[in-house]
DNA sequence: AATCCAATCAACCGCACTTAA
DNA sequence: TTTAAGTGCGGTTGATTGGAT
């Protein structure tokens, strides 16, 4: 049959939450914090399963979150950070304070998708979409170059990050071998009007 | 007024990765 | 060292909403 759910028990809610169950999480998270999130939903009195509660804490309950709409820089930033990350929702939410991953990833498929395309500019390479044009390509790689500084830092700021927890120490070479040897062959980023609102 | 259709976004699923035993 | 349990991520779905016909 099937594969068995991440959580077998059979009287599990699921789908939307209710302003009850909201609030049953939030009360728990007060006095016992974060995690254990298996145990988590028998302990809270929840007929959920931890995955569950984790994603609609993480994703709408925590305190410190942002709401409503992106603003104009933090859809520059998102779209710079994609650039040099790709589609690692949890890394560039960690760079765009109070919005979550899914947040973000939803953002980009229904709007910032979109109007690269628009642009011309391929969301996935962050390229022009028609045949190169040189005085493109140069236009793109001089807004690059106009604020470098920052996706420096940011890149780096990501391996001392992970650095310093020694736990995570074998895995850095290789995360790092992943997101950084194309770093300046491949980036490119929207047109340069916007490079104003950064400084 | 009724129906259709596209956009949105909260939530789910499967799996990769991490941690504990 | 191996293995099992736990956690987090990214892709995808589906209910809802709002605009068009």
């Amino acid at each position: 049959m099937g594969r068995s759910p991440c959580c077998e028990k059979a009287h599990t809610n699921k789908g939307a939450w209710t302003k009850e169950e909201d609030d049953r999480l939030i009360a728990y998270i007060k006095v016992h914090g974060e995690g254990s999130w298996r145990s988590l939903p028998k302990a809270a009195g929840l007929l959920r399963c931890g995955k569950s509660c984790r994603l609609r804490w993480i994703n709408y309950l925590r305190p410190d979150l942002k709401r409503g709409n992106f603003t104009e820089e933090e859809e520059e930033l998102i779209i710079k950070f994609h650039g040099l990350l790709g589609n690692k929702w949890s890394l560039i939410a960690g760079r765009i304070p109070g919005r979550t991953d899914n947040e973000i990833k939803n953002y980009w498929n229904t709007h910032i998708k979109r109007k690269l395309l628009s642009r011309g500019i391929d969301p996935v390479t962050h390229r022009p979409l028609n045949a190169v044009s040189a005085a493109g390509d140069a236009a793109a790689i001089a807004s690059v170059a106009a604020n470098p500084k920052q996706l420096e830092a940011a890149a780096e700021e990501e391996k001392i990050t992970k650095g310093i927890d020694p736990k995570t120490d074998k895995n850095q070479g290789q995360e790092a071998r992943e997101e950084c040897p194309d770093l300046n062959l491949e980036l490119r980023i929207s047109p340069p009007q916007y490079t104003s609102l950064i400084h």
